[in-house]
DNA sequence: TATAAATTTGCCAAAATATGTCAAAATAAA
DNA sequence: TTTATTTTGACATATTTTGGCAAATTTATA
């Protein structure tokens, strides 16, 4: 139910790397990056587009796939996830055109 | 910008009490009350219920608008955070699907 | 204006979370 | 079954959150 770490995981092990490899990339330790992975760590800002370098994948899809986990961690087991996921949405909808003016 | 903050506060106002008072029901510094009416802190998951039976308005109003502050707060200054609201949502409808089977 | 009431702010302490390390246990691969 | 890899648990440390207090500021009232 983790997007970003399943993400990551399926590149890793497309490119048979281990652990160990990746973590060394991040400057993390290995038992982090297994944790992340499996979805019981978030990982770093700065993790997200370090990947995104080294797997050479588009860090957009990457991004979103980390800021919807942390979203999701935020809500889980509210009753109003839903609505307040769209209340959420009108209010950046409503920025964004306010700052393109 | 904060939406729970105003909501609480024009609560307060309309019915013409001072922090002093809603704090002591919180049971909190009237400080606290103070940051949070203007966004500067959060609230806790259960002052949202508390204000809601004590001013006598639907809960699931302020809930909404809690969650959702919650949910900007975490994604503000994001280039994808459109998108991300976008990909948690369909995570929220794919698990409510799945719940209710 | 002077006083009182209400609100905001800065600073500190305690509690709660997050983050990292290390080594052993468990699992998978050779 | 040996070796490599991954997972897990127990801790330590750092960071963030949360709240209390008192002083400063603002607002309302006599």
């Amino acid at each position: 139910m983790n997007s970003f770490g399943s993400m990551i995981r399926s590149l890793r092990e497309s490119k048979k790397l281990p652990l160990r490899t990746v973590a060394a990339v991040l400057d993390i330790d290995q038992a982090i990056l297994s944790r992340i992975e499996r979805g019981e760590r978030k990982a770093q800002n700065e993790h997200v587009s370090r990947l995104a370098q080294y797997f050479d994948t588009p860090e957009k899809e990457l991004m979103i796939a980390w800021l919807s986990d942390k979203i999701l961690y935020e809500i889980e087991d509210q009753a109003f996830a839903y609505e307040a996921l769209i209340a959420a949405e009108e209010q950046v909808k409503y920025q964004t055109l306010k700052n393109n003016k």
